[in-house]
RNA sequence: GCGGACGUGGUGGAAUUGGUAGACACAAGGGACUUAAAAUCCCUCGGAGCAAGCUCUGUGCGGGUUCGAGUCCCGCCGUCCGCACCA
């Protein structure tokens, strides 16, 4: 029986070991093609696939399927980015080792992923715990150390005394780790950095030619970067602190505010602030009581401006014999600028609470453009904007960037102890990053600690450092450290007994290049520097946004520093970027509040209203708001109870369908069971199709009838136009178009009779044909099935994208609206090449425009070649 | 606080970038087939007015530009996101 229901059960093991056995999505380095390299971001080996992942390989694989069916040489890998704390916990907790439990979840979900059917490049697999690929990051660990991209020194860090780690600010909240609920400490901690700051300039000049990234995320990272320009100014001290220098310097965006400078404010680890502490308990006291509030966001937000008077004061670079107070003060952060500012309260409003806290003058020196000087006063709120300078002597009258420019020329060449009293200064948010973790599964880094000689780098021959296996889980900590024997060992440069560093590198490191590692994973160096040039940058890179900023940054750092170290020629690793949206699904609670997993309730909905009951009972169930989907409110579904009950291809329809891909789409059972719906459509009408189309075999007729025209005019155009929204991206378009089409060709079919012409045949033999092209980068077992059944001996995924025939894409006549004072009151067939006036005539003929002209002349159409017309009246 | 995005039927969303608003889909309602169910097929589906062609109205709200505005400009309201004591 033809009308048998596609079966994916069948249909997709099958196909999937027919691609497998012919190796099919296997790609060669060497090929004359032109390359499209398309990558997806590899995910975290937690156990399970999730929707999530579903949605992103999902559009990589549809890039990659028509890209390849468009003649391209394809590159499409995927790996495992293997490295993280989840291991360390499931062990501590399980009693499994990291790596077991690594390995097992990658065994998994290369299980899933292979049941959806995506065209990978299996052969290129690499998880980034595997010894060859951290031994390679090692290499690229100590050459960007001989540049200088790499370093050490001392930083402070969120120190978790329970679980005797390094936690990142993300991870502290309210002032306690997000694990532990200890109290976090600052530590002083040696650690090692990259230099990403060297970049700071071209990693935002960069942004710019990132034209096809979305302007979401060159924002976000130009944000990050911060790039503010100013000046740094050096405070002569009246008497100067005990040790310290004879100049305070701080770094200041608004030297045109100086002549309303009323105090100076030093961080509480500025230099000066703790010589102060060393003879006066109370500033100790009040320097210890600012390092216990903490950074947490409501901490800052809630914190009251606070001060100490240190009794130091500073001179007035421009008012003889005026000086002003130094403080020490809880909201000046030492890492941004000098860790000093000078406090103007008229035109910053942290200042301003501060000086009025603490009785200081207020000083307007900006003047607002609608405001009058004589009248002008500040009281609770500063005036940050724009105006002309008053109360400043030399500045008065200038706008405030006159004035910016005046002071630093004059302050140039003013010279204080020798030297200018203050300079130029761009000045960056941006950090160094610093990669030491103390955690065991990790990237080893590869520098050995010798008393003599220092922190001395393993000599690349001696690469990899290993992970030991035999490691405890049995206390908290970084096990590294209590290892018997690894970390022991004679020092590389002069052979004295030595420590192994026990810190692991940020698994960011691990993800900021395996882009690079897939074109030549098994390369003897990071990189095959003939081969990686190829591939990279990556054509198209597909991934989550909350990558945004991190991940992405970083990568583009390694390229660089890859670049400055002979690993890569180029500095921007991905061509194009695209953020997908999350996954939403409805959330369900019981009477106890208790969230239930979507699949244990049942929905009904009648007249327009949905109930929810528990299966299993049929206890009333709540539905609650449309949310991300996340284990915390149960509202998760696994990707393989779907492709169990549908076929991956119904996922893969249901979540391209609808929702534009990048912004957030909500997971329904009645969507998915729309897109299965579909499915069996196509397959019906290709199976009746079939039954009465023309054999491939079979030559073209002479001449079209109409309605073998209609048809073919019906499929080419929905043909480019599918091609031009995947090349989009537009997934959600593309697939509407083929709703279209197979609207339009099951109405067509309907109609025909029981021998159609020739012509009809043939067109119904290419229509299917080129429908089955159009579905397979979005349904591919489903096409294959459809491809076989159509007779043909091949494999759908290994052939060409159908070419469309352009006379088919345009239409010799056309309909235009018509429009009488802007309102459409009729539409009008014209000749798509009939000249302006013959179609103004023609549209002032029609009865129904005469109607609403009432017997007057029009003052003018207005003719929009295969537009519109409007009359207007 | 600073920066950004968005607002279209019951729902997800289209709209060639200033030119027929609501394509396509989901849900809902009605009908056909069936002993029945499933599956499938047909019809209706922004609102108001008449049975219907038809008319008016309608893209968060208020103005403006234009022959013509979902789209551009100004001002509100709302939602979401990023950064946040950055000098």
């Amino acid at each position: 029986m033809a009308s048998e229901r596609y079966n994916p059960q069948d249909a997709e093991p099958k196909w999937q070991a027919r691609w497998a056995e012919a190796d099919v999505f296997r790609t060669e380095n060497d090929d004359d093609r032109p390359t499209y390299y398309v990558l997806e971001m590899f995910p975290y080996p937690s156990g399970r696939i999730h929707v999530g992942h579903v949605r992103n390989y999902t559009m990589g694989d549809v890039v990659a399927r028509y890209k390849r069916a468009k003649g391209f040489n394809v590159l499409h890998p995927m790996g495992w980015d293997a490295f993280g704390m989840p291991a360390e916990n499931a062990a501590m907790q399980n009693r499994v080792h990291p790596k077991d439990w690594t390995y097992e979840n990658i065994a998994a979900m290369r299980g899933q992923l292979k049941l959806m059917g995506l065209s990978l490049d299996w052969s290129r697999e690499f998880a980034t715990c595997d010894v060859e690929y951290y031994a390679q990051q090692q290499f690229l660990f100590l050459d960007f150390l001989e540049k200088g991209l790499a370093y050490r020194r001392t930083s402070k860090v969120n120190w978790d005394p329970v679980d005797h780690t390094v936690l990142a600010n993300e991870q502290v909240i309210d002032g306690r780790g997000w694990r532990s609920g200890a109290l976090v400490e600052q530590r002083e901690l040696t650690q090692w950095f990259f230099r990403i700051t060297a970049y700071s300039q071209d990693l935002l000049d960069a942004l710019d030619g990132l034209d096809r990234w979305p302007d979401k995320v060159r924002l976000m990272q130009q944000n990050w970067i911060g790039r503010s320009e100013g000046l740094r100014i050096r405070f002569a001290f009246e008497t100067p602190p005990s040790g310290g220098d004879t100049a305070l310097e701080v770094f200041t965006t608004r030297p045109d505010t100086l002549f309303g400078a009323s105090f100076m404010a030093l961080s509480p680890d500025h230099p000066v602030a703790q010589a102060c502490a060393k003879d006066n308990a109370a500033l100790a006291e009040f320097i210890e009581e600012c390092r216990r509030m903490g950074t947490s966001v409501t901490a800052i937000e809630t914190a009251e401006k606070k001060g100490f008077d240190t009794g130091l004061r500073v001179r007035h670079p421009f008012v003889e014999g005026h000086t002003l107070p130094v403080y020490v003060a809880n909201f000046i952060l030492m890492d941004y600028g000098t860790g000093a500012i000078f406090g103007c309260p008229g035109h910053d409003q942290r200042d301003l609470d501060f000086a009025n806290k603490y009785g200081l003058p207020v000083v307007p020196v900006v003047l607002p453009p609608d405001e009058d000087a004589s009248g002008f006063r500040i009281f609770e709120e500063a005036y940050t904007g724009d105006g002309t300078l008053i109360n400043s002597d030399f500045l008065d009258g200038l706008t405030f960037p006159d004035a910016k420019e005046a002071v630093a020329k004059r302050l140039e060449d003013v010279t204080l102890d020798g030297s200018a009293q203050a300079e130029r200064q761009i000045n960056f948010r941006l950090r160094d990053w610093g990669v030491s973790r103390q955690r065991y599964w990790g990237c080893p880094i590869p520098i050995v600690h010798c008393p003599t000689c220092g922190a001395v780098p393993v000599p690349k021959a001696d690469l990899p450092v290993r992970l030991p296996d035999d490691i405890e889980f049995d206390k908290p900590g970084n096990p590294l450290d209590r290892h018997p024997t690894w970390r022991d060992v004679a020092c590389p440069q002069c052979g004295a007994a030595a420590r192994r560093e026990t810190d692991t590198m940020d698994t960011f490191v691990d993800s900021s290049w395996y882009f690079a590692r897939f074109t030549a994973p098994t390369a003897e160096t990071p990189t095959d520097t003939e081969i990686v040039d190829r591939w990279l940058p990556v054509d198209q890179y597909i991934g989550g946004v909350e990558h945004a900023i991190l991940h992405l940054l970083y990568s583009r750092f390694f390229a660089r520093a890859m670049r400055d170290t002979g690993h890569l020629k180029l500095a921007e690793p991905f061509n194009a970027l695209f953020t997908q949206g999350m996954v939403t699904h409805e959330t369900y609670r019981n009477d106890a509040g208790e969230w239930i997993n979507p699949a244990d309730v049942d929905i009904s909905e009648r007249e327009g209203r949905r109930t929810a009951r528990l299966a299993a009972t049929g206890e009333a169930i709540e539905i609650g708001p449309i949310e991300k989907m996340s284990k915390s409110k149960k509202n998760t579904i696994d990707p393989s109870d779907i492709i169990e009950t549908y076929g991956a291809d119904t996922a893969r329809w249901f979540i391209i369908s609808d929702t534009p891909p990048d912004r957030d789409i909500q997971w329904t059972d009645a969507g998915v069971e729309g897109s299965q719906r579909f499915l069996q459509r196509v397959w019906r009408f290709i199976t009746d199709a079939n039954r009465i189309r023309a054999d491939f075999s079979e030559s073209k007729p002479e001449s079209m009838d109409a309605t073998g025209t209609e048809i073919r005019k019906a499929v080419h155009k929905a043909l480019v136009a599918v091609e031009s929204d995947i090349e989009a991206l537009a997934f959600n378009r593309a697939v509407a178009r083929i709703y279209e089409l197979v609207n339009t060709l099951m109405r067509i079919q309907q109609s025909l009779d029981e021998t159609p012409s020739p012509s009809v045949r043939w067109a119904l033999r290419e229509a299917v044909d080129y429908l089955v092209h159009m579905m397979a980068p979005m349904t591919p077992h489903f096409s294959e099935e459809c491809w076989a059944m159509l007779g043909q001996s091949d494999m759908v995924s290994v052939r060409p994208w159908p070419n469309a025939e352009p006379t088919l894409l345009v239409e010799s006549t056309i309909t235009l609206p018509v429009q009488v004072n802007g309102k459409r009151r009729d539409e009008i067939v014209v000749d798509a090449d009939a000249s302006q006036s013959d179609v103004e005539g023609a549209v002032l003929a029609l009865e129904s425009v005469q109607k609403f002209l009432d017997g007057k002349t029009p003052k003018k159409v207005i003719v929009v070649p295969k537009r519109i017309v409007n009359v207007v009246a």
